[in-house]
DNA sequence: ATAGGGTTAG
């Protein structure tokens, strides 16, 4: 019976199924290394320096998959060195992978355990060794961690350097903890470091978001003394804690010092919208819209995020024509789109509840050939979704993909759409967002399985469970790999 | 390294 080999499918690809197709291209490649290292767990670098060939990043997520969960030591080790390879440097993305993978939030251990075994072994360790366990450690959010990698360079006789002091301030300033960022930051000048601009940014950001005002300003005499300039970055993070903090004649008064100072510390795009948008949030439209012209008659044109906190300041005034006149002028500036624009309008005509204004709107943007962004797409979509017009929102699922629209609705809605047009018996349109979705490598998240199957279940509509449980399959082992991590 | 509405995929 389908039903039955549904729930099979199921089961089984929780149980034995093997990640990612790359593992079995991988495994050509490198099957023996993989052999080697879990067979002599003790010595993973020697038996890496063997590893001759390509390394990128498909391979290394292949063999963190292969190391999970029983062998996060070696896995992290292998980690480690391929961060050391010359030729290869993992990026953000797969700092986070093997974050995730390994639980570091969680075993912050884990790490230490393989410094202490670089100890025990007497292997080489550099500072780029320790780079690469303060970026896991970045990931994880882990501020205290991070700390003690630092202390722990010295028993190595090695010492950190600028952009590792860097990384732990920055985490101390995240968690709101100052006093410990201001100790790194005098430490560092003890040790002939000095602190640079990003040191100073992120001090300056840290004292901002936690209120020290004055202590945030103080940096610009500190850094002074050091030899460093403020700039416009400075400047705009403490014109931005300023604003924050609600005294706006001061933050024009910030404004005018940086306009005078001209130069480095001229203000830019980003620091007048960030003046702007505080005055919006204030309801302080004129003043916000002086500093609109201000910018302007400097040649500094203002850009998406400039344009649409206006919009939708003038869309909660109700002042539509206005909203519409601002856009023409913005447009003109040439710092962002039409399609911008109006996506933005649509997006603040539905958070004020003028639904109907927003789908006008956007079905006019759509026959222009104006194409909506992703948010805009996907209220839209989720309006029509979950007010009982499903077939509407996938029709128009449907058009916008035709647009060779590439960035992305939310995923989650292709499974909401689907969802519910299964349950309302729409087959021919289910089958064909499977499609999609398949051809998209849109991946439908647990819950949302579940309810399919239990749809699937009840269904008479024959066509409909075998062409889906068809098409399902081939992507539930996908979803078991994503619920996992 | 500065704003932000959730910005690719790996």
């Amino acid at each position: 019976m389908v039903l039955f080999s549904i729930s099979r499918s199921l089961s089984s690809s929780v149980r034995f199924q093997n990640p990612k197709v790359s593992i079995v291209q991988f495994s050509v490649v490198s099957g023996d290394i993989l052999n080697h290292l879990q067979e002599n767990s003790g010595n993973v670098e020697k038996t890496l320096s063997t590893f001759k060939g390509p390394l990128d990043s498909k391979f290394v997520s292949g063999v963190l998959h292969r190391c999970y969960p029983s062998q996060s030591h070696t896995g992290l080790r292998f980690f480690i060195w391929a961060g050391l390879q010359s030729d290869y440097r993992h990026t953000p993305y797969m700092y986070n992978k093997a974050c995730k993978l390994f639980s570091i939030s969680q075993n912050p251990k884990l790490l230490f355990d393989v410094i202490e075994a670089y100890r025990a072994e007497r292997c080489s360790v550099t500072v780029k060794t320790f780079k690469v366990v303060l970026n896991l450690y970045k990931q994880a959010k882990l501020a205290d961690e991070a700390l003690l990698v630092l202390r722990k360079m010295p028993e190595f006789g090695l010492r950190a350097d600028t952009t590792m002091y860097n990384l732990v301030i920055r985490l101390f300033c995240v968690k709101g903890d100052m006093n410990t960022a201001e100790t790194l930051m005098k430490e560092m000048g003890l040790i002939d470091l000095y602190p640079d601009m990003i040191t100073y940014v992120e001090m300056a950001k840290g004292f901002c978001s936690v209120g020290r005002l004055d202590d945030a300003f103080r940096l610009f005499e500190v850094m002074k003394e050091h030899g460093c300039l403020p700039d416009k970055v400075l400047y705009s993070v403490l014109l931005h804690g300023i604003c924050k903090f609600g005294n706006m004649e001061k933050a024009l008064e910030l404004l005018d010092e940086m306009e005078k100072e001209g130069g480095s510390c001229s203000p830019n795009v980003v620091t007048y919208t960030s003046v702007i948008q505080r005055f919006c949030e204030k309801g302080q439209t004129l003043e916000a819209l002086e500093v609109l012209n201000r910018m302007e008659a400097r040649n500094c044109s203002p850009n998406r995020v400039t344009a649409s906190c206006l919009i939708e300041r003038f869309c909660l005034e109700g002042r539509l024509n206005e909203a519409y006149k601002l856009i023409d002028k913005v447009v003109k500036g040439g710092g962002v789109s039409y399609e911008e624009c109006y996506s933005s309008l649509v997006v603040s005509l539905k958070r004020n509840e003028r639904t109907e204004e927003a789908e006008k709107l956007f079905r006019k943007m759509l026959d222009g050939g104006l194409k909506p962004d992703g948010l805009a797409c996907s209220i839209m979509i989720k309006e029509l979704a979950s007010g009982g017009r499903v077939v509407d929102g996938y029709e128009l699922c449907d058009e916008i993909e035709k647009m060779g629209y590439l960035t992305s609705i939310d995923s989650d809605l292709y499974s909401l759409l689907l969802v519910g047009l299964c349950e309302r018996n729409h087959s021919v349109e289910a089958v064909k967002l499977v499609k999609l979705m398949l051809m998209k490598k849109i991946k439908l998240k647990s819950p949302y399985i579940d309810s399919i199957v239990e749809i699937l279940k009840k269904s008479r509509d024959e066509e409909l469970v075998n062409h889906l449980t068809e098409n399902l399959k081939s992507f539930i082992p996908k979803v078991i790999i994503d619920s996992s991590n």
